[in-house]
RNA sequence: GGUGCGGUAGCUCAGUCGGUAGAGCAAAGGACUGAAAAUCCUUGUGUCGGCGGUUCGAUCCCGCCCCACACCA
């Protein structure tokens, strides 16, 4: 019911265009939004910070120009986003988008902030910054045994059902463990929300040959427009969680001399082209995406069309 | 031209005292609710360079040939 009078007293709608790094989306994006007379909110999880441009992709500035973009250089990389923060502040994007407008465009490659958007996550009590930063640092020193044997210790229901190789997702349980005294596992309900307006998902896609080569072109361009210059001036931060970011850690290596210049460039290729697939993973598993042909014509027209 | 060392998975290589083979990397597939461009899981059939020979059986031994590298002419 509360769907159904949710839907009847709103025309709002949100067009959201997903897909993998390098498929278009950014240009795709823009003819739409500028076809609907709207803006444009980015959902990408590192766009948002203004440190980190090139290795970004971020839309250009004559594109910017064209089109209003929320979430977009609008945080420092000191400043630390999560999932649950984007969607409380993309909810706000469009509150302001819908004063004006009936119609939006979120626009990204980030799944889970697109998953946040649309369906919510669960609402969870905040952890302790200095519980945080003392585990983070427990597990440098003392390494993933230590970490499972504490999971398992103080959160053995998390610890049954969670992935016990996997060191990020063990710190969030023991963080939010000892934060809150009790296991995560409990507030993860995975619950949808009900969202105020119409939600019209677009995946775009390409053959994987072609997204390939595209990628590998990119990062070839990235280079020539100065990303070298970029990464050297982040430097100093480059242990922040923000800086562990393709494109910028390969650099940081090759300044630490790991490897060649050569080398860590091929690597950022890979790592783009191993990053792209994860997000079609992602992607290709949401039953509400409608997949379009990035590189055929009247690619908006198609997304117009679409119910 | 001669000698030596090689030719095994996309790449680098290991191995089989003769019973058709396995690691790392790459790649592919997957998971993923507060780091998500992160993090994690799964997957190894390939004329064992070619043609003959020996053998019940050859990628392994023998012969010839082709290719690569090194050295000598």
């Amino acid at each position: 019911m509360a769907i159904l009078s949710d839907f009847t007293l709103t025309s709002k709608k949100v067009y959201v265009i997903a897909g993998p790094t390098a498929v278009g989306k950014t240009a795709i994006a823009i003819s739409l939004a500028e076809r609907l007379q709207t803006d444009i909110i980015s959902a990408d999880s590192r766009q948002c910070y203004k440190e980190m441009t090139i290795g970004t992709a971020k839309p250009t500035k004559e594109e910017l120009q064209k089109v209003r973009h929320y979430f977009i250089d609008e945080f420092s990389i000191t400043e630390s986003l999560t999932a649950a923060d984007f969607e409380r502040l993309a909810l706000g994007y469009l509150d302001e988008i819908f004063k004006e407008k009936d119609v939006a465009v979120v626009c990204g490659g980030t799944g889970l902030y697109i998953k946040a958007l649309c369906e919510g996550l669960d609402a969870m009590p905040d952890v302790d910054d200095a519980i945080a930063h003392e585990i983070n640092e427990l597990y440098e020193t003392n390494g993933l045994e230590w970490l499972q044997q504490s999971v398992q210790y103080e959160d053995p229901e998390y610890y049954k059902q969670g992935e016990i190789k996997n060191p990020a997702r063990l710190i969030r349980a023991l963080i939010f463990k000892r934060s809150t005294g009790e296991s995560i596992v409990n507030f993860r309900t995975g619950d949808k929300k009900n969202r105020p307006f119409e939600i019209v998902k677009v995946g775009l896609e390409l053959h994987r040959d072609v997204l390939y080569e595209r990628i590998n072109q990119r990062v070839d361009k990235m280079m020539e427009e100065g990303l070298l210059d970029e990464v050297k001036g982040l430097y100093a931060q480059k242990q922040l969680k923000n800086l562990q970011t393709v494109g910028y850690s390969e650099l940081f290596d090759y300044i630490d001399g790991s490897y060649s210049l050569e080398e860590a460039v091929s690597k950022i290729k890979q790592n783009t082209r191993n990053y792209a697939k994860r997000q079609m993973t992602w992607f290709r598993k949401d039953k509400e995406m409608n997949w379009i042909k990035a590189d055929e014509e009247g690619v908006v027209e198609m997304i117009l069309q679409l119910k």
